[in-house]
DNA sequence: TTGCATCATATGATTTTTCATGTAGCGTGA
DNA sequence: TCACGCTACATGAAAAATCATATGATGCAA
């Protein structure tokens, strides 16, 4: 019987839930020198989407500016590139570019992987599914 | 048929239905002036927790520099103080002080009230226990 | 059209977080 | 008991994220 009301409050076992899993696969992330912004970005637009930026910082849980910079930094590295939105001029479209699809394929592997052994895959499917039913009406 | 990644990946799916119910509370919070910081520490010392800096950084996900800042300024609002560790002089006690458990219950009042709202009570609780069961092996 | 509100992104200033390291207290073994 | 390694917290410097706002593009209304 715990008096400690975070221990039975939903929104924080699903921030340390999610904290906990990511914080062992971010390590192995950081063993081979990639920054979770890295990673995220690259994630989100693996194997061939072009999302703008303001999409990918939805997707990465990041404000916009944030998202600016860090396209600036992996655009700088070559591993994606801004095209222009053929219906908006205002829109960037971020692509991997070849090098960084070959950069991100090892890691989505690897995600794939320690998702896998962190969860057997028919309970993994249970809880996809919950969490998928908490997130369609808020966008 | 999503041929995107991140839309099966289960740490994704966690990350982003934390960050989507998270950040409706949080708005609540920032309607009434409170950083996220200020409200991770008051729930985790409420009502009346003694947990060292390092005990705090684990439970507000945070890295220890970051939370010995944090416990600075919420100490000189008077909503929490330090205590001297009985066995350890090496560790800080922080607790809430009457001002501070004054502020904070109307805050996990409100916490509870969200958490009702977003998920009925009896499938919050299967969810809580399949969160639980990704943890303990993980501290 | 032109004017204006709105949207998408960029950028300067600032805040927040983190890394690296410092300081002090603890505990164990010779 | 006294080195010595380890732990807990603090702090200066650096990196990252965010806020506020600027710039440029779009689209609708008059």
């Amino acid at each position: 019987m715990s008096a400690r009301f975070t221990d039975d409050y939903l929104l924080y076992l699903m921030a340390r839930a999610s904290a906990a899993l990511s914080d062992e696969f971010h390590a192995w992330l950081a063993s081979r020198g990639v920054p979770v912004s890295t990673w995220r970005i690259l994630a989100s637009l693996h194997p061939d989407a072009a999302l703008t930026i303001g999409e990918l910082a939805d997707r990465c849980l990041a404000k916009q500016p944030t998202m600016t910079r860090m396209v600036d930094r992996l655009a700088r590295k070559g591993l994606v590139a801004r095209e222009e939105d053929s219906e908006d001029r205002r829109r960037a479209r971020v692509r991997l570019t070849e090098a960084g699809r070959a950069f991100a394929a090892p890691l989505v592997a690897e995600a794939r992987a320690h998702e896998a052994r962190v969860l057997p895959e028919e309970r993994a499917a249970a809880l996809k599914a919950a969490l998928r039913a908490l997130l369609p009406a808020r966008g």
